[in-house]
RNA sequence: GCGAGCGUGGCGAAACUGGUAGACGCAAGGGACUUAAAAUCCCUCGACUUCGGUCAUGCGGGUUCGACCCCCGCCGCUCGCACCA
């Protein structure tokens, strides 16, 4: 008699193995390891927003599949887990609801822990921390300090986007149509003093450790952060001026090119309305004031800065050109940038489209030097720049020359005339970290009227946020706290004041990494821990940190590095950026969004409807897009957890699209999921060791083994997707063979759960203890791959008549092309095929296909 | 504008280095079991077809014995940067 199949319970059996990986501690991971090869994975740290979100859930399972899979595959694995806890939505809620920030930060984050604990995640959690915590930031003002004394810390004045309602700065993106995002108050610019942190110091090597991470780190996000630097070779050099200097440029009018190879098509000289000379003009001709304050109100949008006409005043002033002598004049032009190079630029029209713009509406000069190879004497340039490759003309000395040769001697001669030298620059400006807020690492120092800004000595950190602030005035609450900034100047004991800036929170998680090998560490970073367990060898997280954290983390550790606080100079080696989980939307007659658990969905024969379950209306299904609040088309781990499991959740945000793709979900899809869960245990359970294997169980041995391998690869390849779609056909292999006994059987068994551990470890667990097994599998090793069990003795190959498929053959595997093509002729189906055609050639590919050339 | 990526069934997708296009899942249709339903299982499922085949991986060419894959030219979508000299 056949035993009554057992339903696998995932709401008994999930609670039942996380208490035995608690009750084991099964995921601590000493400092000094166990002696195995190490392995750090790691996901980007969440911000306790209140609650876990599918989009969490989709990067934290992809690295639990990797630290398992690592782990069974003999890997000492550090797997934390924290907090990126400073941040501005806190000082919100303060504002809004009345609640401290901490207090805020605090329970989010007990309630964010209790619900990924439900996803059953392989973290060692004695590591846990928040950056809010004393504890951590107390370390960061620590290396803060040694960074200042390297000089790597400095100040200056910058222009801020500054809300004059709020009494604060605002970050570009919380400014929107030139406005405040929170008062709607015209947003003005204000010069104020910040700290800066010398990232500049480390773009070439920024640039140069990208190369080294070619393979392990998207290509993409690779080019993101070399056009971020922007790093371009080219001439810094400076035109002396024709008459009388301005003060503001005494010495002439320094200006950067890439293209110093044009400079005999020079027509004018453009400043932008910033810069120094430009400014010195305003002050004593209203015209030109006029034309600069014309300049500032531009907006700052794309559409804007790309619609702007591009305009001008001349100034009068005229400089020399270095080659030819000729008197060339100077403009302000409002499409001249003064942050980048020297704020100053000389006009070539016939080869820049801006600069030709400009010429054609103050009808300047044009000049062409370089005509592309093939170009006849009377080339010139209409409406379009010439940007092409080609050859110097109309250039003196250059004459003649190609683009790169004519840049070097350009360069070679300003060099020899002293007026100037070559020079890369970079498009990175330095990193501004000053942030007019509370709810921030405080910035060690103190400012004495007598000692300038000098540090808090190590011994008396953490400097701690006071915890008596109030948010019901605008501005920064420690600037306006009645005691805490009033302190002693540490070097001169006069009376002196703290900085009430506090840290951009991107430094928070410019280190948090490293701190993890050791958290518990009296120095910021444990030498020892950091360079035990550093790099990260696999960090997984969303893309849209592509440029800024992990340009900042690069930095931060290289500096630390040169700090002597850690070894590793590029602290992720490996990197994956995973898709977004998405979902449709469904909206109401009257344009309100409707939430999934309120919708019936009906399909009759494929025309899909929506009606809500609430009220009976019909809905209308919307897009399918990134799973938020504001649409109602979020679904929460919880739900899934109670309705299908976690482990058919874990599956599902995997199984259905590659990783670095969107995923959508769908009901449907954690049902199939759910199935196989039911169908692995299905198997597991019904296996019998007394009853009878199948005659033919070496084709369940290859079946096995085939599946180790594509898992295998599938895992370590990161395409999950074709790994669990590899599990599914096998389990239907499993399945169909026959017979419920046999040693065939139960290695195919032990292989299949051990290979779906990482992917639904609770499941794997309760059919691990159901073969019978010892211990738990997060500890059994990954299954071995061998080749010779898992080749077919035969193989089917196609024969292809001009590259069509026409019929196959089955034969010998091994077999050499000579004896597969005389099998293939003497076939009495290709030979019916072939009447009265000439065979001309014959492909034969070994083992793979035959194709008959005919003709 | 510059840079990058992607276009394959009704849908999400597979196809390793140029070698049987559509694995696996969803949806759909049919059937078995059942008093019935749920659950489960089985079959069909790119298009056309005179049932021999023919056509199919955005479009048009090319290279090759053979192209989703490589090359050239278009079209469409997505992302990043954006007046960066």
């Amino acid at each position: 008699m056949a035993k009554t199949p057992v339903r696998y319970e995932p709401k008994t059996a999930e609670p039942r193995q996380q208490a035995r990986w608690a009750a084991a501690d099964a995921f601590r991971m000493p400092t000094e390891g166990t002696g195995r090869p190490k392995y750090y994975v790691l996901e980007m740290f969440p911000y306790p927003s209140g609650a876990i979100h599918m989009g969490h859930a989709r990067n934290y399972v992809m690295g639990d599949v990797v630290a398992r899979s690592k782990r069974a595959q003999g890997f000492d694995v550090l797997h934390p887990m924290g907090w990126d806890a400073f941040g501005l939505p806190a000082e919100n809620a303060a504002i809004e609801r009345g609640v401290h920030p901490g207090d805020w930060t605090w329970s989010n984050i007990a309630a964010m822990r209790d619900q990924l604990k439900l996803l059953g995640l392989s973290l060692d959690w004695s590591r846990e921390f928040a950056t809010c915590d004393p504890a951590y930031y107390g370390k960061q003002q620590a290396w803060f300090l040694e960074l200042l004394k390297r000089g790597l810390v400095y100040r200056k004045d910058s222009v801020v986007n500054w809300d004059p309602v709020d009494n604060t700065v605002l970050a570009n993106e919380q400014v929107v149509d030139g406005r405040g995002w929170r008062s709607g108050a015209v947003v003005e610019k204000r010069k104020l003093n910040q700290w800066f942190l010398r990232i500049t110091d480390y773009a070439d090597d920024l640039i140069e450790g990208l190369k080294e991470l070619e393979g392990r780190w998207p290509d993409k996000v690779r080019l993101m952060q070399e056009n971020w630097i922007g790093r371009s070779k080219g001439l810094q050099m400076t035109w002396k001026w024709s008459g009388e200097a301005p003060a503001a440029a005494p010495d002439g009018l320094e200006i950067y090119t890439t293209r110093p190879d044009t400079l005999f098509g020079a027509s004018f000289m453009g400043v932008a309305p910033d810069h120094p000379v430009a400014r010195a003009i305003a002050q004593t001709n209203p015209d030109a004031a006029a034309f600069v304050a014309e300049c500032r109100k531009g907006g700052s949008t794309q559409a804007e800065i790309e619609q702007a006409e591009k305009i001008g005043f001349d100034t009068g002033l005229k400089v020399i050109h270095p080659f030819d002598g000729r008197e060339v004049s100077v403009w302000i032009a409002n499409f001249i940038l003064s942050e980048y190079g020297t704020g100053a630029i000389f006009g070539c029209p016939a080869h820049d489209q801006r600069d030709l713009d400009f010429a054609r509406k103050y009808r300047l000069p044009v000049v062409p030097v370089v005509r592309p190879d093939g170009a006849d004497e009377g080339f010139d340039v209409e409406t379009e720049a010439y940007v092409g490759p080609g050859h110097l003309f109309n250039s003196d000395f250059l004459n003649g020359l190609e683009i790169e040769a004519a840049k070097a001697e350009a360069i070679r001669r300003i060099e020899a005339a002293g007026a100037g030298q070559g020079a890369t620059i970079y498009r990175l400006r330095d990193w501004g970290v000053s942030r007019q807020r509370y709810w921030g690492c405080p910035i060690p120092v103190i400012h004495c009227a007598k000692c300038g800004p000098v540090g808090v000595p190590v011994d008396q950190l953490p400097v701690e946020l006071p915890r008596d602030v109030t948010f019901d005035t605008p501005g920064n609450p420690l600037d306006r706290h009645p005691t805490w900034k009033h302190v002693s100047c540490p070097t001169c004991g006069g009376e002196a004041v703290r900085e009430t800036d506090t840290l951009d929170t991107f430094v928070d998680s410019s280190w948090y990494f490293a701190r993890f090998t050791d958290p518990a560490a009296a120095e910021p970073i444990s030498r020892a821990a950091a360079d035990k367990w550093l790099p990260v060898d696999q960090y997984i997280g969303g893309v849209e940190h592509a440029v800024l954290h992990l340009l900042y983390a690069r930095f931060i550790s290289r500096a630390l590095s040169d700090a002597g606080l850690m070894s590793v100079r590029e602290p992720f080696a490996g990197l994956f950026t995973q898709g977004m989980v998405i979902h449709e939307t469904y909206r109401r007659a009257d344009g309100g969004w409707v939430e999934p658990t309120d919708v019936e969905l009906t399909n009759d024969a494929g025309k899909r409807s929506a009606r809500q379950l609430s009220t009976g209306e019909a809905l209308t299904i919307g897009d399918i897009e990134k799973m938020s609040k504001s649409k109602k088309n979020v679904v929460a781990p919880q739900e899934i957890v109670d309705t299908y499991g976690v482990d058919a959740g874990r599956l599902f945000v995997l199984s259905d699209s590659p990783p670095e793709r969107d995923v959508q979900w769908t009901p449907g899809g954690v049902e199939g999921a759910a199935r196989f869960v039911q169908r692995v245990w299905t198997e597991v359970d019904g296996f019998d060791p007394d009853a009878p294997a199948h005659e033919s169980d070496a084709a369940l041995v290859r079946e096995t083994h085939k599946a180790i391998k594509a898992v295998s690869e599938g895992v370590s390849g990161f395409r999950f997707n074709s790994a669990i779609a590899k599990l599914y056909a096998f389990v239907a292999v499993v399945r169909d063979h026959g017979g419920a006994g046999g040693a065939a059987r139960r290695q195919a068994l032990s292989a299949l759960v051990r290979l779906v551990a990482p992917f639904t470890p609770h499941l794997a667990e309760e059919c691990w203890t159901r073969l019978g097994e010892e211990g738990m599998v997060l500890d059994a090793p990954w299954p071995e791959f061998d080749p010779a069990l898992a080749a077919d003795d035969e193989v089917i190959l196609p024969i292809q008549v001009n590259g069509k498929r026409r019929g196959e053959i089955r034969v010998a595997r091994g077999l050499e092309p000579a004896e597969v093509e005389a099998i293939v002729m003497a076939d009495p189906d290709v030979q019916a095929r072939l009447e009265g055609q000439t065979v001309r050639k014959i492909v034969v590919v070994k083992d793979r296909i035959v194709n008959l050339v005919v003709g």
